[in-house]
DNA sequence: TATTGTTATACTCTATAACTATA
DNA sequence: TATAGTTATAGAGTATAACAATA
């Protein structure tokens, strides 16, 4: 106990990279990241790219600010993320019928297929991230980054 | 069942952001740089230079080659960081003594003096990430991210 | 030959401000 | 007045290659 005291009272001395949770989740989220770029390579996208793919498919139509939202991507780089998919012809803007300011992100036939195929993709990269964790702590970890990534 | 079935033979159409842990990951780690980046403005530090003064206190004296590898940061990065660092009077660039290629970087005095009060600022920054977290939950995940984070 | 530190460089990502067209 | 999308731009972060000094 007053080990631990003085150790405070030099000012913070107990802190220790492994015990830092702000850099570990900063340093697996790199790598996660950086392995879903590799796995994606083929298909000119990256992280991003999916995850806009991921949104769209999952709600079915976004306005890109709720894309934004969502993703915690800032209006510009959605601008630029879409720009990129539409390009590629795996999304398309469909107007808002109701506010002609809105521009609605909606995966193509083709998006739908590229997205399925990268999904596969992703979950494998996810399997390897996840490595030595077992079923049970994975969907720990999960819960527990839910509450954290609000 | 038969409905999970479907759903996977569509090509993992089951994917949502709220299940893909490098999205959570990703977007957690970046609030908490973020959040640091903020709270360290003060100092005329961000968080990668934090962590080096955090590396450096830890260990007390090591070469550039083991800080970029305990970071994960490239060492051409590793050394612009130290030349901030160096350049604010917070770390020394001492010789090795059996190479006189490596430079070992110590912590000046001012530097364990801005350290202390950096750590107390990145505890709340951390308690604040954390925040939805209950003590048991918090222990939990560091020990989870630990893994993931090798 | 291999490694440590360094410089230069390019690319990605993030963030801000200013503009347009609509509401 | 406020909001959705857009453009331009600057800064931070990441990654690669090439080099000097030393092992």
């Amino acid at each position: 106990m007053s080990i631990v005291v003085a150790l405070t009272d030099r000012g913070g001395a107990i802190a220790t990279l492994d015990s830092d949770a702000g850099f570990l989740l900063a340093r697996a989220g790199g790598r996660a990241i950086r392995a879903l770029n590799r796995a994606l390579e083929p298909f000119g996208l990256r992280s991003r790219h999916y995850t806009v793919l991921l949104a769209a498919a999952e709600h079915g139509g976004l306005s890109q600010r709720e894309l934004g939202d969502l993703l915690g991507v800032d209006p510009s780089a959605v601008v630029a993320l879409v720009d990129d998919l539409q390009r590629a012809g795996l999304v398309r803007r469909d107007p808002h019928p109701d506010d002609r300011r809105t521009r609605l992100v909606v995966l193509t036939e083709a998006g739908t297929e590229v997205f399925g195929r990268a999904a596969e993709l992703a979950a494998k990269v996810e399997d390897e991230t996840l490595g030595p964790l077992g079923p049970d702590e994975r969907a720990a970890l999960l819960g527990l980054l839910r509450r954290v990534a609000r």
